[in-house]
DNA sequence: CACTCACCCTGTGCGC
DNA sequence: TGCGCACAGGGTGAGT
């Protein structure tokens, strides 16, 4: 589900409603989110402890709570929601942190694919470097120049490229396909053959499209929403993704969808050279 | 080292 | 209406 706007929108939504609260009570309804560590510490560890400040890299989202830093990632189908202390809960809920003030931040996921993790906070900097992630278009210097030394040297396709987070973090597979559409560059070609003001408007786009998304909400296609439950926009403004056999804003030919690394991809053949 | 694929889960929507 | 299959926004590890 979510990709780098919708985890932005988290965090902020985070450091709106819930920074500074306590943490009263835990309760984790399903612990095979943590392979590895015991839920006895886990949850000893968050109890009355006091929620920091909220930060993202790519697509992981990193809370600061008391000694520790609570690292999540929503993979296809987690979805935080923050709600009144005795509304009712969503099916598939697996972590609610009850707190003060009657509040709850409850985490859901239908499909178990996300990952919740409690890291130490001292060598922070060194664990977010252990998840080997590259430049993040919006914390990192972004450019055609850094584009094309990520890029030009492989062989698989640019589509792939930005999809990989150990290049790029924070690209999924519906803005990979809304930045490509609007550089104007296939998402078939590899990095090899990409001109260097290809790999410019590339980046320009990723960057573009992104902070669009988040002004925009996110994109809502089925399971994400806001913290507050609401719904973004950004899913209005697709003009390749989901648009399999309707006309290309940009040139009026019938934008297609391949299949390409298990995934759907979008494109326009018409003017996406 | 670099790349591809199956897999982790559940729900939905489609064709028959 | 019901059944079975394909597919869904992501990442990992095994195999080539």
């Amino acid at each position: 589900m979510p990709e780098l706007p919708e985890v932005q929108i988290v965090v902020n939504g985070l450091n709106q409603f819930v920074c500074g609260l306590r943490i009263e009570e835990v309760l984790l309804h399903w612990p095979g989110y943590l392979s590895g560590s015991s839920q006895k510490k886990f949850i000893k560890a968050l109890s009355g402890s006091k929620i920091g400040r909220a930060s993202r890299r790519g697509k992981y989202i990193f809370i600061e709570i008391g000694q520790h830093t609570l690292q999540l990632h929503l993979r296809m189908t987690g979805v935080l929601r923050i709600r009144e202390m005795d509304e009712e809960m969503a099916p598939h809920t697996h972590l609610q942190l009850f707190l003060a003030g009657g509040k709850r931040l409850d985490f859901s996921d239908v499909r178990k694919f996300g990952r919740v993790q409690l890291v130490d906070s001292e060598p922070l900097r060194e664990h977010v470097l252990s998840l080997g992630l590259g430049p993040d278009p919006l914390l990192d210097e972004f450019d055609g120049e850094r584009l094309a030394e990520i890029a030009s040297h492989r062989s698989k396709s640019i589509r792939n490229i930005l999809l990989d987070q150990k290049l790029v973090a924070g690209v999924g597979n519906i803005y990979a396909a809304e930045i490509l559409f609007r550089a104007g560059v296939s998402p078939q070609r590899s990095g090899f053959n990409i001109e260097p003001d290809e790999f410019e408007r590339i980046a320009r786009e990723t960057r573009e499209v992104l902070s669009a998304a988040i002004v925009k909400g996110g994109s809502s296609i089925n399971d994400y929403l806001q913290v507050s439950g609401q719904q973004g926009e950004m899913q209005n403004y697709f003009q390749v993704y989901g648009r399999q056999g309707s006309e290309c804003p940009r040139c009026g030919d019938t934008i297609l969808k391949m299949k390409d690394g298990g995934r759907g991809s979008f494109y326009c053949p018409g003017c996406q050279k």
